[in-house]
DNA sequence: ATAACCTCCGTACCGCGATACGGAGTCAAG
DNA sequence: CTTGACTCCGTATCGCGGTACGGAGGTTAT
């Protein structure tokens, strides 16, 4: 069993040492009772460091991210279901309001570049004057 | 010329009293250099909030947004147009990670209902673990 | 004119996700 | 057996976008 210490648990998992003390200090991960001063990790350790990581990418929250943690102990499949659903629920709502930014931005920079005279119609937009 | 309080100020426009003061120390909004004790705010006070809400909704943040308001002035549309584009190379690339998100959740969700048994598949995935 | 409310101003705090610092202890190589 | 790199641990700080508190003083309705 490959004994790692904080620094190359971190660089393996693709974190900083103070992340990884972070995340232990959060209660994402426990913090080895190792004999000795010196802590011990393993692979479980890089493994939980990439689910943090992998859920992160998905959105979850640190918060979101411990439950999930702890669900995958006590596989209760219906509650990781439910945090998923808000989770997609929170992306769509979030892609529609993106959606509407960048729709509005391109429509005002097509329109700003075509060169008008005038004021620049991003600014009108967001002064809320009339924009032609 | 309506002359406003803080507080009718804020609600003209939606927001806090505590965050229209938060402006003015951010340098968004200039504190008005009023005779006596107590400041008053016209019309152009509540144009300005409602400026930053509309380009906070297009996803700029306040530092940017404290730029497009001194543009507004001088009027540099180049400028303008530069950080329009910049932001919405960032919204495409927000966009793209939320949909990779979604779409890796929607499949994974579909996949843990349809009841197979072993390890969900959700925790599965981010566990690292291979998934069937 | 007095109660009730508002304003001003500084300062502190919130949640989020980290990142930095510093001193003491530990460990392996030369 | 020292030197240098690393670890441990607590605490502080960061950036973001606010929110809250509290006391002194201004203003308004009755």
């Amino acid at each position: 069993m490959p004994s790692l210490t904080i620094a190359r648990l971190a660089t393996t998992a693709g974190v900083g040492v103070e992340t990884v003390r972070f995340y232990q200090r959060k209660g994402l991960m426990a913090v080895p009772a190792s004999s000795g001063a010196v802590r011990h990790y393993d692979e479980t350790d890089v493994q939980r460091l990439r689910f943090i990581r992998a859920a992160q990418r998905a959105g979850f929250s640190l918060k979101e991210i411990a439950e999930l943690l702890a669900l995958d102990a006590s596989d209760d499949r219906t509650r990781v279901q439910a945090l998923t659903r808000t989770r997609l629920a929170a992306l769509d709502a979030e892609m529609a309001e993106l959606a509407a930014a960048r729709a509005m931005l391109s429509g005002l920079l097509t329109e700003c570049t075509s060169g008008k005279a005038g004021p620049c119609p991003i600014i009108a937009t967001f002064t809320g004057k009339a924009c032609h």
